[in-house]
DNA sequence: ACCTGAACACCGTTCAAGT
DNA sequence: ACCTGAACACCGTTCAAGT
């Protein structure tokens, strides 16, 4: 069922899905798929914890990749690994983003989410200590970065590049580039310092 | 009919709009908003054309008031607009920004939001020849702008901001900050400047 | 324990027929 | 010119009945 509700999600987008289509898809009724889900919402929201979870190996696999690296060069990394997973798996990103359609207090999609936010802090809180970059709210340098790049992944999905101007197959370098530009200003001196 | 459907969004959402209770508050039988509106997509997309209308007269308006000021504060005006509008208009900028349910490519849509990013990429220039802001690519400084406080509104709307450590009453006075720091950050030297 | 298939209350959309 | 109201092909969800 869950794998009907990607291959839908893929074909029209995520208002295409149909519980119907996907349990005629899986060979089974229309009533059949209520007995494992309690609705709709249940089983997108079944997708979105896969999809979390791809999400989370991914960025994990890529810090454990840059361990020897800085605090910095690891938030750099951690930003660069959302940026490629959300570009390279759109409709798994949709169903993350989309929380009108899922309930994202439940099943551990909160937990994955703070996991990741707790981890942006704590490097930067370590690249402040290090005087890697300058004193800053690591709270506010975090919800920036959180900030440019969910919207620029948003711009992706929903077909927003063109009209600003980026052609899509040079949408990852670019907000690659704008992510890098925005930590890099982590280190230089601030207006008054 | 424009207005019921706004109403309807603002009750549950845009996904819970549907023509045919927007037709029985207007009064009026099932098929009858189609001599009118070709699809429900062409009704979703009236009320963003409108919804458009507001921001680029809002956005206008703000400008407008701070004609005397300099090309990067007018670019700071015209960021703080928009947040401004996104923020204190949530269903109208959820029509705007949900692309899968309207037409954006129809009825004047584009051609405010590209008359919206000259804008931008103009004041940019300006600040640029005036020596007020570093020598930067306008266009990366224009995107970078544009996908944080998208990036940030769509947080605001989709009621993400309390899992990122942001209550809602405190969202927009975050939101600005946040737009002010990245925008500060083109007045400051580049590493190996 | 799991599925079927009918049923209910909804949809978007079309279209003959009315005024 | 505009609306009605029935119709069609869909939905999500429930539930008795079957295996």
């Amino acid at each position: 069922m869950v794998e009907a509700a990607v291959a839908l999600i893929e074909e029209g987008g995520i208002e295409a899905v149909s519980v119907r289509e996907a349990a005629k898809r899986v060979g089974v009724s229309p009533g059949a798929p209520f007995r494992h889900f309690e609705s709709k919402t249940a089983l997108l929201t079944a997708v979105a914890t896969e999809a979390m979870a791809r999400l989370t190996r991914h960025i994990e696999q890529a810090l454990a990749d840059a361990a020897d690296a800085t605090p910095l060069e690891q938030y750099r990394v951690l930003g660069y690994a959302f940026l490629a997973w959300a570009f390279g798996n759109p409709t798994h990103f949709e169903v993350i983003s989309t929380r009108a359609v899922i309930d994202f207090e439940a099943s551990g999609l909160l937990a994955a989410n703070n996991r990741i936010r707790d981890r942006m802090l704590q490097l930067l809180k370590e690249a402040v200590a290090r005087r890697e970059i300058m004193s800053v709210s690591a709270e506010d340098a975090m919800l920036a970065t959180r900030a440019l790049a969910y919207g620029l992944a948003r711009m992706y999905i929903d077909g927003q590049m063109p009209s600003w101007g980026i052609e899509p197959q040079a949408a990852l370098q670019t907000a690659r580039r704008l992510l890098d530009m925005q930590i890099d200003a982590l280190r230089r001196p601030r207006r008054g310092d």
